[in-house]
DNA sequence: GCTGTTATGTGATTTTTATCACAGACAAGC
DNA sequence: GCTTGTCTGTGATAAAAATCACATAACAGC
């Protein structure tokens, strides 16, 4: 059950379930749980059974494919106010996870057990709608990903990387090369070249982008 | 409309239609299309607007993303009785293509109009299901995709697409190259090694698999 | 048979990415 | 201050893939 400071927030940041009907509603609310989660917990992981459908208060979700020799690479995030295409995915199919689920910074979110997910997907068009658009948007993402790991250079990508993170970029590089699924040591070259064509500014766990028209100009090049 | 004959196929190859009240099935005959395309034909291409949903009777269709170098790798192959998780996603979400794709064989299929789709969305629950089971299928072998394109050698990556052709593997190497996104000489001196190995034996357009097991073992290391 | 087309083999070279192995730099806490 | 841990820079190599440039081989149609 929910208290109504999550009931609040919940309905802020998920306008579309203002759009059900009261008993729909409350009775969200009711069967709905709130998780708590410090940064860099396991969310889920590979091969895991879904617990329900997760709408997130604060915080995000890192979903990343990690291979057997350490290295990983980011599928996509999660951010309140979105969805999780792969619970999404689980809930629906009746499969497991392939993937794995870590927060960033602390995580609140209500999660929607899967009985209540499927029954409110099965009455509610509004909710179904949002749902799939939700899913079809990070499907777009998704395809975007893997061209761009099939096609691009790692200093495109970082590039783009880069120039679609909030101006002084505050990360190490072992992180961007995780977002990247590439090594921190490749990084940290490509970066100092940008810094040598004058496009970026380095310090340590900062990035100050000095010229984001010529990064651009060079990611979709 | 729909004549006998394709009716009578389409609900070989779907049939989860026949679980639609009469009515409902009815109406779909008659809203319906068949569409014939040669081999190599493109059925859509990138940022093209979504014309409905495709039934396949027969042949098949490769989805792949280009490059601009002429480059291009294969997400995924649809086939009878499947569904293009791609164009689910467009009419679901209501945007554009974001790849390409092509009749390997010449294509019979029938097309169902969005707004048709929609309807039948909207009212069958047992359609709902099919659909959404298929997309999620098709998004799990995308995740696959991506962390193979991401983390796996490509000589891997090739024997596993052998090991998933039915024996003599009858095709040239620049299609398993444009399956893998990668050159056609890769390929062929991948294959040269393979051949070293006695894992296989090279034909004009034929490769057969002698060794499958230990094709399959070097797959997965 | 000859001819054009498509498919394959292969050497030489370059580019890109990965790996290993440290050294130095900076920050936080004692 | 010093110590410790995290972050960054960088050289040396190696490995993987891509690119270029042809040579050969097989087949298809006259």
């Amino acid at each position: 059950m929910l208290d109504n400071d999550i009931q609040t927030r919940l309905l802020q940041q998920y306008p579309m379930l203002r759009e059900l009907p009261a008993a729909d509603q409350a009775e969200l609310m009711a069967t709905a749980n709130v998780i708590h989660l410090p940064a860099g917990a396991v969310v889920f992981d590979e091969d895991q059974v879904c617990q329900g459908f997760p709408m997130l208060l604060s915080g995000n979700i890192r979903v990343i494919k990690a291979a057997p020799n350490g290295r990983e690479l980011q599928l996509y995030r999660v951010m309140p106010g979105e969805s999780c295409i792969l619970t999404s995915s689980c809930l629906l199919g009746n499969t497991r996870y392939h993937a794995r689920g870590i927060t960033e910074q602390a995580l609140e979110m209500v999660l929607l057990p899967a009985a209540a997910f499927h029954a409110l997907l099965e009455k509610q068009e509004s909710f179904r709608g949002h749902v799939f658009h939700l899913f079809s948007d990070r499907l777009t993402d998704l395809m975007q990903l893997v061209s761009a790991v099939a096609f691009q250079k790692l200093d495109q990508r970082l590039a783009n990387l880069l120039i679609n993170k909030p101006n002084p970029v505050h990360t190490t590089h072992q992180a961007l090369a995780d977002e990247l699924g590439s090594a921190r040591e490749i990084v940290s070259r490509l970066l100092k070249g940008f810094a040598e064509q004058g496009w970026v500014k380095l310090g340590r766990e900062q990035i100050d982008i000095i010229d984001a028209a010529a990064l651009k100009k060079f990611a979709d090049l």
